[in-house]
Order: C-alpha cells, then sequence, then structure tokens
DNA sequence: CTTAGCAGTCGCGCTCATCGACTGCTAAAC
DNA sequence: GTTTAGCAGTCGATGAGCGCGACTGCTAAG
C-alpha cells in the first residue's frame, strides 16, 4: 500500500475519531500536508473503498472508516508506540489496595474514569497459585463453609454438603492439620498431595482425617476455575450514545445487547480470555469479536503477569473509540499493575 | 371521591399500563361496565384530571395516569390484597443456596426474571448477628486479611495494617483464641466485649494477646455497617424502552441516569434503606423517589426478617409497571426467604 | 345528571421542493 | 501517467403544507 493512501487514511480515521463525521475529500486535501488537490484526494479514496478500508454512509456523503480502516490504523498506531510514561499518581493509588481483588478493582477504576469507557479487570483462572491458608466454618450440622486464601488475599468460599455431621471443634483442627500439611503448596499440587495422602492414610483407617481431607479436597476443587471480573463504568457509554446523535435506534440495540452480556459475566469472561491469549497489548475492533453481540464495540486489553498465569486489563467502548489514548492508558495501567504485584508477593 | 371516578381510574391506569398508550373516554365508556355514555366519562375524567390523577399528553389524545394516578390504583390494590399464594418451586430454588449470600443473589435472581426488571436483594447491616467465626491470615510482614464469618455463613474481609510484623504461627493460635472466646457473641457484643478484655489484660501486660484483641476489634469494626446488595436484570429495561418507540430521547436519559445510580452501589443502598423503613410492603412511583434520577421509575420492596434486623428485596421497573404481578411476585419472595432463613439459623 | 351531537384541537404522516454537501467523471494541464 | 479544475449528479436533511383521524370540550336537549 502507497504511503500516500495510508497518511491519507490516517488523518481520515483520526478526524473521524475526533469529530464523528463523515471527512471529505475537501477536509483531507486541506489538512492532509501532502500537497494535493481535493480531486486526486478522491482518486486515493476511491482506491481505499475498493480495498474496503473506509465506505460512504450514503452517496454524496464523506469517508468514514470501516472495521479494516480502523484495524490499519491501530497497526500503525501499535508499530510506532513508545513505552508508556509512569504515572506515579496510578501507583500511588494501586499500591493502596489491600488483597489482589481491591487491586483490580482499582485498576478498573482508573481506567473507567480515565478513557469515560467500560474499564475491566479479570484475574486469570491460576491454580498454580499458592495456597497460604483453608479454614473450615460449621454452618449447620452437615454444611461446612470452606474458605480458601491463595497468595496475594485471593479469597474464595463454598458451601460444602457432608454427608455425615461434625463435631463442632473438629473442624477447627481438622484446618489446622491442612494448613500444617499442605499451605505453601500451588492450589493444584496441594489437591494432589491431599488425594495421595487419602491414600496413604486410608490404610490407618483413621475416619477422621479421611473426612478432613476429603473436605478441603472437595473445597479445592471448583476454585481455580473461578476467575473472577471487575467492570466499571458502563454507564459512561450512555453519554456517546446520547452524543451519537445520528443512529440512536441501532445505539441503543447494541447497547442493550452489550449490557446483557455484561451481566452474563462468565460468558463475558469466556470472550475476554478467548480474544487475548497472546500477552501483551491486544485491540478487538467491532466485527473482530467472535459475538455478535460486540460488532459494535472495541476491546482495548493488556496482560500482566499475576502469579505463574496472566491476567488482563482493559477498556471496551465504541468502535469510534480514541485508540491512541486507550492504549496509552491501557499499558500505562497493565504495567502498573505488574509492578505491584511483584511487589506484592 | 366517587366509586365511580374510581372504577373509572382502576380500570384507566390497568388499560394503560398492558396498552401502553393514552386511553379515551369512548373505550372506558365501552369497558367500564358502569353503562355509561362516553360524554359522561369525559366529565368523570375532566375532574379526575383537575384533582390530578391523570392528564393528556396533547390535546386531543385519551388520558394517562400521573404519579398521583398510579399511586391510587396501587392503594386500591394494596387495599385488597390477599396472601400470595406459596411458591414450592421458588422455595425449592432458594433452599439449595448454601450461604445467605447466595440466598439473597438467587432472590434477586428469581425477581428479576419473573416480572422482567430490576430484581434486587438487601442484607441490612446487622451488628446483632452473631459471630461465628474469626481467622487471621498473614499476607505480608504487616498485613493481615481478617476474615468475618456470622451465622448463616455471611461471609466479609478485609486488610488490616498492623504496626509491627506478626510471626507466621502466632496468627494461628490468635484466631483460636478469639474464636474459642468470642464466638457464638453479636458482632456488638463481641466488640464490646473485646474491648472490654483488652482493659483486664492490659494489667498483664501480655503485649502478644493486647496485638491479638486490637486485630480482631478492628476486624470487627467496619462489617457491620456494610450492607451487602445484589442486583439483577438491569439489561431487561432496555426492552422496555425499545418497546416504549415514543419518548426515546427521554427514556434513554432516564436509564442513564439509573445506570449512573446502580453503579454507585452505595447511593443506591442509602435510598433503598431510606425509602424502606416501614416494615412490610412498600411500593414508590416515580417522584415520590428522593432522588430525581428515579423519577421515571418505580420500586415494589418487601422487608424480611434477616436476624434481629431486616433486609429488602424487590424490583425496580418504569412507573408503567404491571404493579399487580409486581407486587405478588416480591411479596411472595420476600416471604420464601423469610421461611427459608428461619429454617437455615 | 346524562347524553347526543358537533366544532375544535393537535399530533402524525405524507408529499413536495429546496438546499447543500458531497461525489464521480471527464477533459485539459503538467 | 498523474494531477487538477470544473461540472453534473446524487442523496440526505430540512421544512412547509396538507389532510386525516383521534380525541376532546362544550352545548343543548332529554
Amino acid at each position: 500500500m502507497l504511503d500516500r493512501q495510508r497518511r491519507i487514511l490516517e488523518r481520515l480515521v483520526s478526524e473521524y475519531i475526533e469529530q464523528g463525521e463523515p471527512v471529505s475529500s475537501a477536509w483531507l486535501a486541506e489538512h492532509s500536508e501532502l500537497g494535493l488537490s481535493s480531486a486526486t484526494v478522491r482518486n486515493i479514496l476511491g482506491r481505499l473503498e475498493e480495498q474496503g478500508f473506509v465506505r460512504q454512509p450514503h452517496t454524496s456523503a464523506g469517508r468514514v472508516p470501516t472495521d479494516s480502516g480502523y484495524r490499519l490504523y491501530v497497526d500503525l498506531l501499535l508499530a510506532g508506540r513508545r513505552k508508556p510514561r509512569p504515572r506515579p499518581e496510578f501507583e500511588a493509588r494501586l499500591r493502596q489496595s489491600g488483597t489482589v481483588g481491591d487491586l483490580l478493582e482499582q485498576a478498573s477504576h482508573l481506567l473507567s474514569r480515565a478513557s469515560h469507557q467500560i474499564g475491566f479487570a479479570l484475574a486469570g483462572a491460576n491454580p498454580s497459585l499458592r495456597l497460604q491458608h483453608i479454614d473450615f466454618v460449621r454452618l449447620e450440622d452437615t454444611r461446612v463453609l470452606v474458605i480458601v486464601v491463595a497468595a496475594g488475599g485471593r479469597i474464595t468460599h463454598k458451601v460444602i454438603e457432608t454427608d455425615a455431621p461434625y463435631e463442632p471443634g473438629t473442624l477447627v483442627s481438622a484446618a489446622n492439620y491442612i494448613n500444617a500439611e499442605f499451605a505453601g503448596l500451588t492450589l493444584d499440587e496441594a489437591r494432589e498431595a491431599i488425594v495421595e495422602r487419602m491414600r496413604e492414610e486410608r490404610l490407618l483407617y483413621d475416619a477422621l482425617l479421611q473426612r478432613t481431607l476429603a473436605l478441603a479436597r472437595r473445597g479445592l476443587d471448583g476454585v481455580a476455575p473461578v476467575d473472577t471480573l471487575h467492570v466499571q463504568g458502563a454507564s459512561f457509554l450512555f453519554d456517546e450514545v446520547a452524543a451519537d446523535s445520528a443512529d440512536r435506534q441501532a445505539a441503543l440495540d447494541a447497547l442493550g445487547a452489550l449490557f446483557r452480556m455484561l451481566e452474563e459475566k462468565d460468558q463475558l469472561i469466556e470472550l475476554l480470555s478467548r480474544s487475548i491469549d497472546a500477552v501483551g497489548l491486544t485491540v478487538v475492533i467491532g466485527s473482530e469479536h467472535a459475538s455478535p453481540d460486540l460488532h459494535a464495540f472495541s476491546l482495548v486489553a493488556s496482560t500482566f503477569q499475576d502469579g505463574d498465569r496472566v491476567g488482563t486489563v482493559g477498556v471496551i467502548g465504541p468502535t469510534r473509540m480514541r485508540y491512541q489514548r486507550a492504549i496509552m492508558m491501557v499499558d500505562g495501567v497493565a504495567q502498573t499493575v505488574n509492578r505491584v504485584l511483584d511487589h506484592h508477593s
């Protein structure tokens, strides 16, 4: 692709992002600093249109970028990207958070406020996190609350129905036993070690110990796959719709689809973790999304190191988003989260 | 107010709720079963309008209820209300939940799905809940995760910065000590007892014990006032807007305001707990809300017994809501939650 | 007090014409 | 071959004009 075409497209996209209105050949001729007339620009635009980078909302309107157009623009941005300047105010803020959960909550808040879009943070399921502490609390005769704390204060809990009732006292010593024996292993290792131990101890016919181990195993069972997702600032997108007075109905439908998806967190988690398998910064634009519900929106996300696996922070906004800013922000926050996590653990 | 007027208003409101379009005098004359002509109905409507129960969107349109009109209608509904029939399928579903948190999550889900509106459940802050279990987990040298479990599996946690580091082992025995001494008291009592104990023990110059007690006190400190709010199904309201094709812009603005409020959960909690101080079923309609952000919406809520204090479940929807159904639903779910909680504790 | 009848009001949807912001094309200029 | 000026053409947006229809309020008779 010719350099001129790229230059024109770049101007067009950035202008459209700022103004939200189709860009005319005349405007581009005047502001592209290539010294071309509008007629020439029209030729170029014609070719860009053939290639599918821009389109006209209707004949006799200026051009608007297509998703491919945005894609090219973003790729250019990413190619020329430099290190985000460190933001001490971010770091200070994020350092205050107690648990990793708090940290991600704060991170999504930051992203949302700064970008006026949806900010999110997803802690990757991490079966290789280290078990820090486990605790059993008797709720009723046969119901036990199992609390699992992993490194960094990541806390999950679930209720387990047991076959036979526990004596109030036994659970305490059970927890002490498990903690003494298995704390410090990763969640996966701990589960395996427990299963192993059950086999050994079976020989000893220690029924109580067997029950304790079984309880611990069941407590650890579901824990790893549960990712936690923090989402903030969905209401910001209302402003965008209000501003985008053009196609209100379509915008409303798109927003509805998005909100429905946001409520089904599981679905969103699935989607996010699928689009973002690459390490580093990812941008997914409009129709590039697997789910049609997101076709009107773009995603800018970056991964961070969380133990041995990766988590994700990012923003979601309309395809007509300030990608430059979004990329800077997300990159900066991801790196900051990284640093803070390193320090924590 | 004359019986005739009431009858007419009732028909008008229920028809408007069903159809969403202004109701004409002719329609009312034909369906009100009072054997009146449309002209007479017009007279009556004129008086209802003077009194502020109905209004015309424009001259030469039918009538639409005002918030006062809805109010009267709802009061009539409430006056003629009978016990909700028990819903075994609800009860079965709610009984499955492990913790009280799960229960309320499920309840809000139920309400949302059944009413196609926002369903919520708010566990009242309850300092008179009984302390079941407390646990300390060392995160780093001077940071301790305090986990508090109250009756019914109500679980909260917070991170506390301590002045000096704890030895890894000491926290376990600290927790054991606290549990042995203070479990079973209400949260308030426990806190007081701890403060009391600190004073006694100070004489003994047991520095470690002092620190343990201080930690427990700080852990219990913020716990009681933190209400937990579960909200579900906000996206249902998009459908209403889409259907209500009339005043899309206004509807959109209203929805935006609502979503902003939903994101500020604290604000919503404040609002809910203020509107619902009465025990039993409450309906708050449109402009009756303190916050102007909710002027386009109505709230149907009912309280349930949660320990010694009350919690709330309910739905939020447009002022043009099927109040009859909503009231039945909310009433039924509140009572079911009540029963399940009684059984739990 | 009720009712039939009638005049009046007003929003909605239709058509039509104008305007203006673009474009694509063509033919001349470089 | 590429660029450019000029021009004709397209199409959406805007607004006026108009008739329709769905109501109402009023009035006068029952």
